[in-house]
DNA sequence: CAGATAGGAATGA
DNA sequence: TCATTCCTATCTG
C-alpha cells in the first residue's frame, strides 16, 4: 500500500464523496462515469476505506436508488445514518430528488 | 490464471 | 414496475 495507482483511485474517491452534501446521495454509476472506471471499481475503493463513518461512503447508493452494500454495520446502519441526514425514503428506494451527480460537485 | 465484487443494463412478464 | 439474467472491469491470491 502506498504510491500504488489502486490507492491514489481511492483516495480521490474518498476526496470526492466528502463534497457530497448532508441529506444527498450519489451513486456509484456517477463516480464511475467522471472518473471513467468500471462502477464496481468504486463500490470495491469504498469497501476498502479505513475509516468509516469518516469517510462517508453511506451517501453512495445504486443507480435506481436501492442501497447497495455497507462493509461497516450492514445496509440497515447505512440506511439509518441516511435517515438521520435528512435523506428522503420511497420504500427501501432513496427518493430520486435526493440523489445527485457528482459531475455537478466539480465543474 | 481463477475467483470474487458495496454495480448496471437488458430482458420479459 | 418488478424480478431475473447477463455483462463489464478490476482487485486479490
Amino acid at each position: 500500500m502506498g504510491g500504488s495507482s489502486w490507492d491514489m483511485l481511492k483516495e480521490l474517491i474518498y476526496i470526492l464523496i466528502q463534497l457530497i452534501p448532508m441529506g444527498y446521495v450519489t451513486t456509484y454509476g456517477s463516480i464511475a462515469r467522471l472518473l471513467g472506471i468500471s462502477p464496481r471499481l468504486v463500490g470495491l475503493a469504498l469497501a476498502q476505506n479505513s475509516l468509516p463513518i469518516i469517510i462517508p461512503c453511506h451517501r453512495v447508493v445504486r443507480g435506481d436508488g436501492s442501497l447497495g452494500g455497507y462493509s461497516f454495520g450492514g445496509p440497515e446502519f447505512k440506511r439509518m445514518l441516511l435517515r438521520l441526514e435528512g435523506v428522503v425514503f420511497d420504500g427501501d428506494r432513496v427518493d430520486r430528488r435526493c440523489i445527485i451527480d457528482v459531475a455537478d460537485l466539480v465543474g
